[in-house]
Order: structure tokens, then sequence, then C-alpha cells
DNA sequence: CATACATATGAATGATTGTTCATATATTCA
DNA sequence: TGAATATATGAACAATCATTCATATGTATG
């Protein structure tokens, strides 16, 4: 299958800046990679998810621990502690009835910590 | 006015992780906070946003060149710019009819670096 | 086996959001 | 001043999403 580009709106900068946009192109990442760091970034946009994994930071803790530590229902910590698993944020083992959830990957506090530093600039 | 902790869902663990559920409560930075972080995160979780930021990091650039780089309308870029200038994430810059955004955090290409580590470790 | 408990899950709902379309604003140039 | 160009913006629409509610699954316990 031919990739076809799309005529797109084209303003006169064109021919001056035409350089410059081919080396940003040619240095442009994959678009697939950078889809999946925007998948990645989206399960940290929302503050229950970010509290979780903050918490979960500290240590590993079962379901309705977390939904009462953050005052929330079971039900809505357990979707959202899928979304965790399925972005391989978090890891699970089950005793018994309970099921414990702790934090699968280092960098998130990273991450995250280089996120505050950006916030506390303003 | 008095803070009144809504009765949740609370199961048998509590007489077990108390102390845990406490302990991480007490490390646990403010809700605004994490709330601000999470809106933070919110602006890097849409592609469209993370290539315009790629983009920024290599070269400032107008908006019809952002517009012809990512294949999008003018009017889709400028919308998504403005999101990223109020999330202070980009200034511009006016040269005549033209204006050019450039990025103003160098923390950006740290955290999606960090944030490609943890993709590629899957 | 029946009951209680911890968690998971599907459907429904209200809220948010990214893009498009039409149009407004601002600037240059003839 | 009028036409052309670069950008911004508001309304509308479709899509996505977080929470709730009801209920299912799985496990211990009496």
């Amino acid at each position: 299958m031919v990739e076809e580009r799309q005529e797109m709106d084209r303003c006169d900068c064109e021919v001056i800046h035409e350089d410059i946009v081919n080396l940003v192109r040619s240095k442009m990442p994959l678009e697939e990679t950078l889809y999946d760091l925007a998948e990645l970034f989206k399960v940290f946009g929302d503050s229950t998810r970010i509290k979780i994994l903050w918490a979960l930071d500290e240590a590993e803790m079962c379901v309705c621990d977390i939904a009462w530590l953050l005052n929330m229902t079971q039900s809505a910590i357990s979707h959202q502690l899928r979304v965790l698993k399925q972005a391989n944020l978090v890891r699970n083992r089950k005793e018994g009835k309970i099921v414990f959830y702790s934090l699968i990957d280092e960098h998130v506090k990273q991450i995250f910590n280089q996120g505050l530093e950006h916030t506390r600039e303003l």
C-alpha cells in the first residue's frame, strides 16, 4: 500500500522553513513510539491513579485498604487497578481472599518527581 | 468547617493494616499537589501534544510548520498549543504575522525519556 | 453447605476532551 | 483601503473515561 501524504493547509513559510521542518521530521521518533508514550502518560493523568501509585510506592496494599486510604469505593479502586495493571505499572499477589497490589517499575517515582519539579516552577 | 471523614466500605483488614494505612497516609503529598501532577500528565497524555513538544525540543517552529510536520490542520494545532501554553510548557514569540513557539521547560525531555524507558521494558 | 467477605466486572451515566468547521483578529503588502 | 495570509477562537460533535450500581466470582469459616 502506498503511503500518500495528505495535502495540508500549507502556508508560505514552506520555502523558508522547509529545511527545519524536514530536519525535525528526521529526528522524530516513530509514530508508534510517541503513541505508546502518550498512552503511558494518559494513565498518570488521573489523580486517583496518581494517588494509588504514590501509595503503592510506600507499601504493598490490598484493595480495600487503598479504598479506605483514598476515601473511595472498592469498585472504583478495583477498576483503576485494572488500568494500572494493563499498563504494567502494578502487579498483584493473592493471599486467601485478599489481593495485595504493589508497584512494578522504579521509574514511576522518578517520573513523578520530575513532574513535581515542573509544577513547582510556576 | 469541620472535616468529616465519610464512612467508607471498610473491610476487616482494618485491624491488621491500620498502621500501614496510617503510615502511608502520613507520607502522601497534599491532595492539591497530586491533583496538579495529574493535570500535568494529562497534558502529556495525548499523542498530538507529545509530538508537538518533541518537535519543539528540536527547534522553535511556527504554527503552520507544526501543522505541516504533523499532517494536521492549523486549527487543531492552535488549540493544542493553547493547552500547552496554559500548562506553562511552551512560550511564543511573534514576528509579524508569524507566531513562533518554543519549549520552556528542560524537564520535559527528561520526563519523556524516563517514560520511554518504561515502555521499552515490556 | 451456607454465610460472610474481598475483589472483579459489566452496564449505565455524566463529564471531559480532541477535532472540525466557520469565522474573527491581526498583520503585511500592493 | 482592500486583499491575502497567519493565527486564534467559539460552537458542535463524536469519542473517551471515571465513577456508581448491581451483581458475579472466589475464598475462608462455622
